[in-house]
RNA sequence: GCCGCGAUGGCGGAAUUGGUAGACGCGCUGGACUUAAAAUCCAGUUCUAGCGAUAGAGUGAGGGUUCGAUUCCCUCUCGCGGCACCA
């Protein structure tokens, strides 16, 4: 048993007065920037599944110091955002107040754990002097225009009353308090990340560090789809519905045309349509269903025709009603899609509803003939000069068709929306704009950033689609930068996402005040080469940080195009009830309870030996206490002159290669079990060790327990920090097995083993196994039919 | 519905250019030490039959390739995650 409390404290101080982690920009060594996601602290503070990836990223930050490496391996605080403000609220504290409470609280959590960070270079999205940078980007975003004011409805949390984005909606709910989503009309700022899809969507493939799941999440978020735009002109009339389509090759099939509701045409077509009365209302209903009811793929496909309107396909001249039916978004595409029952199960179900004719255009194979609804490829029947194509060529050629003939061009389409990025909330960065009513919205001149947030007075939103920043009266009211006339300043905040968009840049040079971050630094430890964290954030932070990387190396700020190289999600935690960690299951394990029982060592340890690094998996005390027996057991290893059995010394050299190859492979789970069986071994020969040997135990322990590491390396005498020795190298010689088992099969059974000179010849080996009497037994009376021979592995006869 | 991932003892898990399935840990059983307990140390622990040597079965299910399959191929079942009326 060792005194852990005293053993961690006093490294900890040490390791904190003779700044051991700080860091700086060093020619002379290769760099490596391995990153946590910084967390965002809550008011309940840290439980035992969220520090995983920091140990995981700690260790190998300490492996990599070792070997000679000059490792930034940073922490900060995303400390902007709704969570924070909620409980300041609830608390009735001001949210600056809360934050600071919580920030000091995750700190002090995460010091107990012995973490390489160097704070001197943390950052918080909420200082000012960060989000300076933050406001900076956003401005430089507005100056390449792609930043724009917009008035359509979005996305209402009516508990959090703001505004939100598509990534922050899970089912059509709230992603934070899981409260229904409404469509509201307001006035907001988005940024035109649509701008950027492609540029998203090709890059992934310059990824090839990232996790294949977190990869495919962001190419189906993207959702790129290639199809084409056609007019169908409306008859009478000079309007043209353009719709967008993948199957073109289907068109011949096209017996009706649907718009959404909200389409703006719709409004456009009114004095033609005849029932309007009836339209109007089909509107309205719409307008009054939830989200949830208007998504539900259960539920019956509804609409209205528009009595007076038709289109004409331009393909065939034929001339086909027009309808509109909510299961057509506004949101994809042009708002308009034409209907092929035939081929579309969608238009299949709603022409069944309505009576609409239902037409077919396409065959599975030009003698067999579609049955019901066929939405697969085929061959075009029916289809004027397009007829008995097959369903790939006939799109190429209808789609040259369109274009020249001016009836519509090829499209590509992405599901990814621009970015809403105002929230009616008070806490988050000021949007640095002001507006005039002679010269509109103007940004703020560089030298006035960052425009901090002023205190008010109440923090409630108000609901209404303001800020609370809007009761600031002398706050809102300013002069306009470009005229010097009266202007008001934009009132709406930043989203949660903002700050953390760029933050890895910003431990390159946390308190750089002329630029975001310096050039040469950048270069210097730029790119993030290993990145560590949670799969939630896949298609929301992932995909912004990617994007405002990319602007950031457009703008020249950066020389990269991609911000991390390698990517890894850290599995979670579950409680030992198999259940998420949560008050309301009464299942959270504090670390800080753990710690002070059993050890951060100890805790270090079993985090990474409890299952594979990417799985999830529930804790379990008892296992917990088994790592922790184990760090008793090398603590209790005496410290001896005598020579080390052969057994033990061939042991420990395959472990220093296997431990090393393992943290650097992210398979910590294997690396922890065969320190294990190297202890193990070194029972097996009276828990004695030679003193060199044992020198390398301690130190390929290190990067999993520091502490304990730490103690055991000064108690043999070392003076200078563990974590300054180079890691040990292996001996290949003392690494090679002399004898080896190689198994003897029958007809692939094993029957029996053989103990044999390592590399022995296949006939030796072949000699012995045939002289083997249990062998003998098996081949008596048989006929061998062949031999195979593995070297150092296995024999198998195969006999009839 | 589509896409991705997975399924191995009582439990967490190990093993893949196809070569002893169950490493390591937990739990359990027995032993040593102790007046006793805890701790520690030692031994055992996939299932079935047998006192035992041993034999048979066995990596979600079924089939295939192979001297040999947890590993490769096909079909299916279940579980997890993501997306979802995206035309």
């Amino acid at each position: 048993m060792y005194d852990h409390q005293s053993i961690e404290k006093k490294w900890q101080k040490q390791w904190q007065d003779s700044h051991l982690y700080k860091v700086g920009e060093d020619i002379t060594k290769p760099k490596y920037y391995i990153l946590d996601m910084f967390p965002y602290p809550s008011g309940v503070g840290l439980h035992v599944g969220h520090p995983k990836g920091y140990i995981a990223t700690d260790i190998f930050a300490r492996l990599k110091l070792m070997q000679g490496f000059n490792v930034l391996h940073p922490m900060g605080f995303d400390a902007f955002g709704l969570p924070a403000e909620n409980y300041a609220i609830k608390n009735k504290m001001h949210p600056k107040t809360a934050t600071d409470a919580n920030v000091a609280n995750y700190k002090r959590q995460l010091e107990i754990l012995g973490f390489t960070y160097d704070w001197e270079r943390e950052v918080n999205t909420t200082d000012p002097e960060y989000y300076k940078w933050t406001q900076w980007a956003f401005l430089e975003m507005f100056k390449k225009g792609l930043v724009f004011e917009s008035y359509e409805p979005i996305n209402w949390c009516p508990s959090c009353k703001t505004g939100l984005a598509n990534e922050d909606l899970e089912d059509g709910k709230c992603e934070r308090c899981g409260t229904e989503i409404e469509q509201k009309p307001m006035r907001q700022w988005v940024i035109k990340i649509t701008n950027y899809a492609e540029r998203l969507l090709a890059d992934i493939e310059k990824l090839p560090d990232w996790e294949e799941s977190i990869k495919e999440m962001q190419r189906n978020w993207i959702g790129k789809s290639e199809g084409s735009e056609i007019n169908f002109t409306i008859k009478d009339s000079d309007q043209v519905i353009k719709v967008f389509t993948t199957r073109v090759d289907t068109i011949f099939g096209c017996t009706y045309v649907v718009l959404a509701p909200e389409n703006e045409l719709v409004e456009k077509l009114k004095p033609q349509i005849t029932n309007w009365s009836q339209v109007e209302e089909y509107i309205e209903t719409v307008k009054n269903k939830s989200n949830l009811e208007r998504t539900d793929l259960n539920k019956d496909k509804s609409g209205a025709k528009l009595e007076g309107v038709s289109a004409i396909n331009p393909f065939n001249g034929k001339v086909v009603d027009v309808f509109i039916a909510d299961y057509v978004l506004n949101s994809y595409g042009t708002g308009a899609v034409m209907a092929v029952p035939a081929h579309d199960e969608r238009d299949f179900e709603f022409a069944q509803k309505y009576g609409i004719s239902i037409k077919k255009s396409i065959n599975p194979s030009p003698r067999e003939e579609a049955i019901g609804c066929y939405t697969e490829d085929g061959f075009l029947v029916d289809s004027g000069e397009f007829t008995k194509m097959d369903s790939a060529s006939a799109r190429l050629k209808m789609m040259d068709w369109l274009e020249k003939n001016n009836h519509g061009n090829r499209k590509i389409n992405y599901k990814l929306q621009d970015w809403v990025f105002s929230r009616q909330r008070y806490w988050g960065e000021p949007i640095p704009i002001v507006h005039c009513d002679k010269c509109g919205a103007v940004p703020l001149p560089y030298d006035q950033l960052p425009l901090t947030l002023p205190d008010v007075e109440s923090y409630e939103p108000s609901g209404t689609g303001e800020s609370p920043l809007a009761t600031i009266s002398d706050w809102v009211n300013t002069t306009c930068p470009t005229c010097g006339g009266p202007a008001k300043r934009e009132t709406n905040t930043m989203p949660q996402w903002a700050g953390s968009s760029w933050y890895y840049l910003r431990y390159i040079d946390p308190k750089n005040s002329e630029a975001l971050v310096d050039k040469e630094k950048e270069k210097y430890w730029s790119p993030v080469d290993f990145y560590v964290g949670g799969a939630e954030h896949a298609t929301r932070h992932l995909i912004y940080a990617r994007f405002w990387h990319k602007f950031l190396f457009d703008i020249g700020v950066v020389n990269y195009e991609e911000p991390f190289k390698k990517l890894k999600a850290v599995g979670l935690i579950m409680g030992e009830d198999g259940r998420k960690m949560s008050k309301r299951w009464g299942n959270v394990i504090n670390p800080d309870d753990i710690v002070e029982k059993y050890g951060a060592d100890s805790l270090r340890l079993y985090e990474m030996f409890m299952s594979p690094f990417s799985d999830s998996s529930a804790w379990n005390t008892n296992g917990l206490i088994g790592t922790r027996k184990f760090l008793d057991r090398v603590c209790n290893i005496t410290v001896s002159e005598e020579t080390d059995s052969p057994a033990v010394v061939n042991i420990l050299h395959k472990t220093i290669k296997k431990v090393a190859d393992d943290i650097l492979d992210f398979k910590f789970n294997t690396a922890v079990s065969a320190m294990m069986i190297l202890v193990n071994a070194v029972y097996d020969q009276g828990g004695k060790m030679n003193k060199s040997n044992y020198t390398l135990l301690v130190q390929i322990l290190a990067p999993f327990a520091p502490h304990l590491s730490e103690e055991l390396w000064s108690n043999i005498g070392e003076k200078e920090s563990i974590f300054k020795s180079p890691y040990p190298a292996y001996d290949p010689e003392l690494m090679k097995d002399e004898n080896v088992t190689m198994v003897i099969s029958i007809n692939g059974k094993v029957r029996a083993n053989l103990e044999v000179p390592a590399g022995i010849a296949e006939a030796d080996a072949m000699a012995l196994a045939l002289d083997n009497e249990v062998i003998k037994g098996w081949l008596e009376g048989k006929e061998v039919i062949k031999k195979i021979f593995v070297p150092d592995k296995l024999i198998n006869i195969v006999i009839k």
